[in-house]
DNA sequence: CTGTTAGCGCCTTCAC
DNA sequence: GTGAAGGCGCTAACAG
C-alpha cells in the first residue's frame, strides 16, 4: 500500500556520475577538496535525477545536526502558535532549523504521556535537542537537551519557562481593590489546564492579602470560551447583591461578560467593572476597549530556544526556570466605585 | 561545541537488560512474540534508562514513516499558520503524524530555491511525502509524492492546491458595480506575492466586464499593512473626485481605509463603500462589519494533505489541480449609490 | 583530488 | 521465544 521511497540514492548518482559515493558526498556537502569539472558533472548528475540526500542517514552519521525539535500536542491552538512564532524568530537569530513534530494519533488516541512517545521519534539525532510545550508529565528523558514550555508546577526536574500566570491575576486584583471594588467576580477556565489553576490563585491570594474573603458564589467555572463566559457573568448579574467589578480569566470569557452586562442594561465601566486575561488583539478594539494581562507568550518560545541552544552547546545554564512577566494593560473598562 | 548525544541506544537497553538488542526491538514495536515477563523487564530497563529509539535510524529500515512533512519558509506567517491548521485537521482525520520543517538560515541567507534545499533534507526516508507551502520554483524533484499550496502560476507540473483570488476579487468588482458604483479605488499589496497579482487581476478584469476603463489614479500599491491601507486611501479621498467605493486587497488595508475614512468625517457605509479581503476574525466585529471575501486558507492545507494522501497510497489523482473557492461575505460596509 | 572501508542505530530475516 | 548477522543511506576516517 504504501509507495516506494524515492529510489535515487546518493549511490545511483555515483554510479551514474561514474565517480565513488564520497566524492558524491563531498559535493553535496561543498567539501572544497573537489575538482571542479568533478563537481559540476556531479551537480548535473543530482539535478537530472532529481536526488536529494536524506537527512535520517546524514544525521545519523554526523551526531550533530543542528536542529532544534519542537514538539507540540495540537498545531491548532493559540497557545502553541504563539510559542512556535517565538522560536521560529530564536532560530533566525541564532541560526539552526527546526523540526516541528506533531502526531495525528494523539489527539484522537490513547491521550496520556504522549510527550515521551514524540521525544522518542525525534531524539537521539535528528536534533540536536528537543523543546516540549505544555507537556503533561514529567517523566521525560533527562539524558538529552530538554527545555519544556508550560510545564505541570510539579515539574522541576527540567529546564522549564513559565509565564506568570498567578502574579498576572495578582495585579488585576490589586488594580482592582485599589479602585475600590469589594465584591469581585472571578471566571476560571477549565481545571486541567495549568494556567487556569494559577490564575484563580492569584484571584484568591489577591483577596486574601487584601483581608478579603474568598467567597463562593463569586466564583464560576467555565471552559475559556465567550459562551461560558456569557453563562457565569448571568450567574453573577442575578445575584441579590451582585459583583461590581467581574474578573474573567481570559479574554474570550471577557468578552461574554461583556455581553451578559449590555444585555442587563448595565453599562461598562460606570455600572460595572470587567478585566480579562490574555490581550488578544480584539481587547484593544472593543468598546469600550479591555482592560486585561498581557503575556509575551512567543517570548516564552524565544527564551525556552534560546535556553535549549545553551544546553546544546554545553553552557551551563544560569538559570533552570525562567519566567516571562505578565504585564497588567490597563484600558477602559474598570473604574472606581 | 555541539554536546553529544544521547548516549543510551538499543544497544544499552539490550546490554541493562540481559537480552538481545533484537528482543528489545521486539518489544518497541510491540510485536506479540515475547515472553510478557521479558517483556516488562525490557520496559523497565527503557523507563529507568529514559531511553528512546531514533526516528532517524528506524525510518531509514522501514521504508515508510507514516508521516508526511511540511515544508514553509517561515512559521511567523498567518498564510502559513492557517495552512498549518488544516494540515493538522487532516493529519488527525487520516492518521499520519506531521513533521514540519523550516530553516533559520533562509531567512536572513541567500533568498532564492529554498524549497529544494528543505525537500533535500526531509526526503527519502524520513516522511512518506511532502507539502511546500508557496514554492517560488517549480524546480522540484518529481520522483517523490509532493504537493504543493499555492504556487506560482507557470507551474503546473507538480498537483497543486491554490486559491481563487481572482475570482474572489472579480466577485467584488461584480458586487460593487452592482450597487451602482463606478469610480472604485483599489489597495493592492506586495508585488511579490501571487495573491496580490491575482486579486489585482480580479479588480482590472472585473472592470473591463462592466466596461468600466482602468484608471490609474485609482489604483494604489500599498504592502498589506493597515499604515499603508490608510495611506492609500488619504490619498484617494483627496482626489478631486474621490471614489465612491474602494476595495482594499486584504483586510488589514481595509481597516487602514476605515480609519481615513473617519478621519475625514465620511460615514461608512453611507459616503463611502469598503470591502476587504481575507475575513479576518476582527471584521466581524468592527463599525460597521466589513464586507470581505472569505478565503478558507485553512481547507488548503487540509485538502493538499488528502491529496498527499493519496499520491502516498498511490491512487490516481482525479485532479491534480485543486482549486479552494473563495467566498463574498457581505455585511454592513457598502450601499449602493 | 578521489576511492575504500567502517560503522551510525535500528529492524528484519534467518537460525536456534 | 530469542539471538546473530546483514544492511538501510550516508559521512568520516584513511589510503592512495
Amino acid at each position: 500500500m504504501a509507495r516506494k521511497k524515492s529510489a535515487v540514492t546518493i549511490f545511483d548518482v555515483a554510479a551514474a556520475a561514474g565517480v565513488s559515493v564520497s566524492t558524491v558526498s563531498r559535493v553535496l556537502n561543498n567539501k572544497d577538496d573537489v575538482a571542479a569539472e568533478t563537481y559540476d558533472e556531479v551537480q548535473r548528475v543530482i539535478a537530472e535525477l532529481g536526488y536529494a540526500s536524506s537527512l535520517a542517514a546524514r544525521s545519523m552519521r554526523s551526531r550533530t545536526t543542528n536542529a532544534i525539535g519542537l514538539i507540540v500536542a495540537k498545531l491548532n491552538d493559540p497557545f502553541n502558535i504563539e510559542v512556535m512564532k517565538g522560536v521560529d524568530r530564536a532560530i533566525i537569530d541564532f541560526g539552526y532549523d527546526l523540526l516541528i513534530y506533531t502526531s495525528g494519533h494523539h489527539a484522537t488516541g490513547s491521550g496520556t504521556a504522549w510527550e515521551r512517545d514524540y521525544v522518542a521519534r525525534l531524539n537521539g539525532s535528528l536534533t540536536d535537542g528537543i523543546i516540549i510545550v505544555t507537556p503533561t508529565t514529567a517523566n521525560l528523558p533527562l539524558a538529552f537537551p530538554l527545555v519544556t514550555v508550560d510545564p505541570p508546577v510539579e515539574d522541576s526536574s527540567l529546564p522549564s519557562v513559565i509565564t506568570t500566570n498567578r502574579e498576572g491575576a495578582l495585579s488585576v486584583m490589586e488594580y482592582l481593590i485599589n479602585l475600590g471594588h469589594r465584591r469581585i467576580g472571578f471566571i476560571g477556565g477549565r481545571s486541567d489546564l495549568q494556567s487556569a489553576i494559577r490564575r484563580r490563585q492569584g484571584y484568591e491570594d489577591g483577596l486574601q492579602r487584601a483581608g478579603l474573603p474568598v467567597i463562593p458564589e463569586l466564583i464560576q467555572i467555565g471552559d475559556y470560551t465567550r459562551k461560558t463566559g456569557y453563562e457565569c457573568a448571568k450567574q453573577f448579574l442575578n445575584l441579590p447583591d451582585p459583583p461590581t467589578a467581574i474578573f474573567a480569566a481570559n479574554d474570550e470569557s471577557a468578552f461574554g461578560v461583556v455581553e451578559a452586562a449590555s444585555e442587563s442594561g448595565l453599562r461598562i465601566p460606570e455600572d460595572l467593572s470587567i478585566v480579562g486575561f490574555d490581550n488578544i488583539p480584539q481587547t484593544a478594539h472593543t468598546n469600550p476597549p479591555l482592560t486585561t494581562v498581557a503575556q509575551f507568550i512567543d517570548q516564552m518560545g524565544y527564551v525556552a530556544t534560546k535556553m535549549l541552544i545553551e544546553l546544546i552547546q554545553n553552557k551551563s545554564l544560569e538559570n533552570r526556570l525562567h519566567k516571562i512577566p505578565t504585564r497588567l494593560i490597563v484600558r477602559d473598562s474598570c473604574r472606581a466605585v
